[in-house]
DNA sequence: TTTTGAAACGTTATAATATAACATTTAATG
DNA sequence: CATTAAATGTTATATTATAACGTTTCAAAA
């Protein structure tokens, strides 16, 4: 997503459809380099995850997949892990809830801003967090493999609501 | 905890008896204060949670609580929920599962090393970390409420491990 | 081009985690 | 002791996720 990877709370202003034209574009990419298949099943979730530019539960990717037909979970988890696998969508634990991934280049796992009110959410790559992290980590003797790193709290944009209510 | 809030990665030598018997007594001081009741439910819970020194997940409780007689899944989580809203107990988000917290003197949400191996794990209260956190979270205009920081890995006693396979 | 084998997908059932709703008991307070 | 709010019991069900196995698809080898 070029001009995008510095930031961050999606406005409601960006052109949408390119937005995911480009990240399918990319997907494309990714699955290509990786030699995996970018089939049917997987591009339809794919587009379902970055739809709405928030969260989405496996279910409620269900129910859109199922207005196209039939479907059940395991079809939904399949092609979700897959994904994750890529690195094209994270989980975010504290939610169960799978987002579309902003810088998908290299393997990586997310730090995330998301704001409790209207969803959005902003993923950071933050050498700062990661740096403390590793810190951390490697005064302990510890070997990291894999982090969730998820903040909750509100956006500017909803900071603002709650002041004029 | 006293003499334990350094740190980390729980030795197995260690007087667990006392262990809990003082993060019950502590608990105990939290509830006095917090005007809470610690009834039996809760405290049993407390030390179930306790016991391991690891994750342990609602229906682990559940299976041990019954072991005393008849319980249901929301007399667990109840109680769960209880603890957490004191900041006895904290959730790890993406283990589904609970750990005693080693320094609920005040309220606040922890940072987690977690050994995929033996479960064992740290709980940090690094202000580096927290002090990245809130220096992106600031940079976007974030409010924070609340963070979840899971780190998955390997503990210093299990790559020792590892290396002999 | 056909064969074939692995990957992807479909389908059914069920596991694992969590909560809603309402009844009953407990225990602090007046 | 009576009252009442908090805690707990109980039943049912919602939500999230996976196991197991059968079928289809599709690319590469023959």
């Amino acid at each position: 997503m070029p001009g995008r990877k510095e930031l961050q709370f999606i406005k409601g202003e960006h052109d949408h459809q390119r937005c995911i034209a480009e990240a399918m574009a990319n997907a494309e990419q990714v699955c290509l380099k990786q030699g995996q298949r970018f089939t049917a099943l997987r591009r339809r979730v794919f587009e379902l995850v970055w739809q709405q530019h928030k969260p989405i539960g496996a279910y409620d990717v269900l129910n859109l997949l199922q207005k196209g037909g039939r479907a059940a979970p395991p079809t939904v988890y399949r092609a979700l892990d897959f994904l994750l696998e890529l690195g094209l969508i994270h989980r975010i634990a504290s939610l169960n809830a799978y987002v579309g991934c902003i810088h998908p280049t290299d393997k990586h796992e997310g730090q995330f801003l998301i704001c409790e009110s209207c969803k959005a959410f902003a993923e950071l790559d933050s050498t700062e967090i990661t740096r403390a992290v590793n810190q951390n980590a490697q005064k302990n003797g510890f070997e990291i493999h894999q982090q969730t790193i998820e903040i909750m709290g509100l956006c500017p944009h909803c900071q603002g609501k709650k002041e004029t209510l």
